[in-house]
RNA sequence: GUGGUUGUAGCUCAGCUGGUUAGAGCGCUGGUUUGUGGUACCAGAAGUCGCCGGUUCGAACCCGGUCUUCCACCCCA
């Protein structure tokens, strides 16, 4: 053979069983997307550069994958940018498309190109891959999925309870039980870094405080000094490190501390309204938990912020994270178009359910009843006994050849079917047909004039 | 983007300080069994040792480059 073809670093190809897991997993999400009002859109894979670039942060901007300009696109470069060697103004010159990062900004430029057709507040769901240029590890790739559900047009608070309690229904379903939902405020982190001097360095503040669980609270006070917030501020930044208690204790101590801020009381209001209202409402299996150090990247979000961590025993980074963005339609050209969403990491969320074995047996199963073949008239028999289970909703299959019995049998048990039909000679002649129970081993006769009787016994 | 790590049969992996014909288990094919799989026994096929180059009488093994895997940063789903 020659040299053996490769797929890009970072992708994947799927197997049969691969895309039942998955597909297990998109009309779940889906299911619950629906069952809270929200509609599908769709959206191209690439967009222009400009609607991409800048939206994500200097860091973002690096991970986006550009498309090279079609044609003779090299000649149209000036000599002077050419010769620079400088990557990035040549850059824009010679792309001017690139692939979606997400699928939150490509929203927000949907919203504002359809502002006049859009009936808000609008409740839209989108389950499409997004690309990444990288590096990747474990739980990540430069091709992967993200299935989001946003809601534009509406500043109610309601919302978030609700995609709190969209988060639980999902993974409740998924049998992946006792998932925490983080939950913080970025107002509540303006407001600290107000309190304490540091407003500045509001995005510096916030990345090392993310840090905490990681690195320890001497990690996080040293990499804030390094990003030059004064020692004075983070003494006075002390008591967060020491919150704890319940959701409500830890708001009480927020209150007191952000009493100054006018931002940090609002932040703390709104997530009081957000976790009484659960209280209130009740989870089915998640957790819902306060956390001041949650930051997230992204720098769209201004009100609540959300991140779901897998159980602690599976290690993956959070397989879900969504928030509140005031203004992201603004950038676009629209302003005061409130959103809210979250988003679920459909490979993450796979390779946990793999981890802790939470996949249902059935999916995997691509076929109920196996017919054997003996042979031309015996084969036309199985057909027609086919085309009766197929119209009852059954997963059939006839071998294509009457190869040996042997051969059909162990190819019938590689694919994992329950129930193989077998209508050979002597059951032409007795207008029959055999079942074996693959499981058991155990044979039937049923009459080949009576599938429905065969039909009742599976159900 | 920075630093490290990995690659040998379809899969999981052995392979000594460089030595001539590269191994195992599982899987696969055939047979024991011409209408019975999943068990057992017997036989067999299958590898340019990721790719390119270098050192050497000789390279899976040493060196350089490249691709890939995973990990720590960065960032993030």
């Amino acid at each position: 053979m020659a040299q053996k073809p490769s797929i890009p670093k970072g992708t994947r190809d799927f197997s049969p069983a691969e895309v039942s897991k998955r597909n297990y997993i998109f009309d779940t999400i889906k299911k619950h997307f629906q069952r809270f009002g929200f509609q599908p859109i769709e959206t191209p894979s690439f967009e222009n550069s400009d609607t991409l670039m800048g939206k994500y942060g200097d860091e973002g901007d690096r991970l986006i994958f550009k498309i090279l300009n079609s044609g003779d696109f090299i000649s149209k470069v000036d000599d002077v940018t050419y010769s620079s060697k400088n990557s990035s103004s040549l850059t824009p010159k010679i792309s001017e498309k690139a692939l979606r990062y997400d699928l939150t900004v490509p929203f927000a430029r949907y919203v504002v190109q359809h502002q006049n057709e859009i009936q808000f507040p609008f409740k839209r769901y989108q389950i499409q891959p997004v690309w990444r240029a990288d590096r990747p590890q474990k739980g990540r790739f430069r091709e992967f999925y993200q299935c989001d559900a946003d809601v534009v047009g509406s500043n109610s608070l309601l919302l978030e309870v609700e995609l709190v309690q969209l988060y639980d229904a999902v993974f409740t379903e998924l049998k992946l039980a006792n998932v925490n939902i983080k939950l913080n405020n970025r107002k509540i982190l303006a407001g600290i870094a107000e309190v304490i001097g540091a407003q500045n360095s509001l995005i510096n503040f916030t990345v090392a405080l993310d840090k905490l669980d990681k690195i320890g609270e001497e990690g996080v006070k040293k990499e804030m000094l390094e990003k030059g917030i004064s020692e004075a501020s983070i003494e006075k930044a002390n008591p967060l490190f020491s919150l704890t208690g319940s959701n409500s204790e830890q708001l009480d101590a927020l209150q007191y501390l952000l009493s100054s801020s006018e931002i940090g009381t609002k932040g703390v209001e709104e997530l009081r309204f957000i976790v009484e209202y659960i209280e209130d409402v009740g989870l089915l299996s998640a957790n819902l938990s306060i956390d001041v150090t949650l930051a997230r990247g992204l720098n769209y979000y201004t009100g609540a912020i959300f991140e779901v961590a897998a159980p602690e025993k599976v290690q993956m980074g959070s397989i879900g994270g969504g928030g509140r963005y005031d203004d992201l339609t603004s950038i676009f050209g629209l302003n005061d178009v409130s959103g809210v969403g979250i988003s679920f990491g459909l490979d993450r969320i796979y390779l946990v359910l793999e981890e802790l074995k939470l996949f249902p047996e059935e999916i995997e199963q691509s076929l109920d009843v196996l017919c054997l073949n003996f042979g031309e008239k015996e084969a036309l028999a199985a057909l027609k006994l086919s085309t009766e289970l197929r119209k009852a909703n059954l997963k059939v299959d006839i071998y294509p050849t009457d190869t040996k019995i042997q051969k059909q049998f162990k190819y019938a048990n590689n694919r994992d079917v329950p129930y193989v039909v077998l209508i050979g000679e002597q059951e032409l002649q007795n207008n029959s047909f055999v079942v074996k129970n693959m499981k058991e081993g155990s044979q039937e006769t049923y009459s080949l004039s009576d599938a429905a009787d065969f039909i009742k016994r599976l159900r």
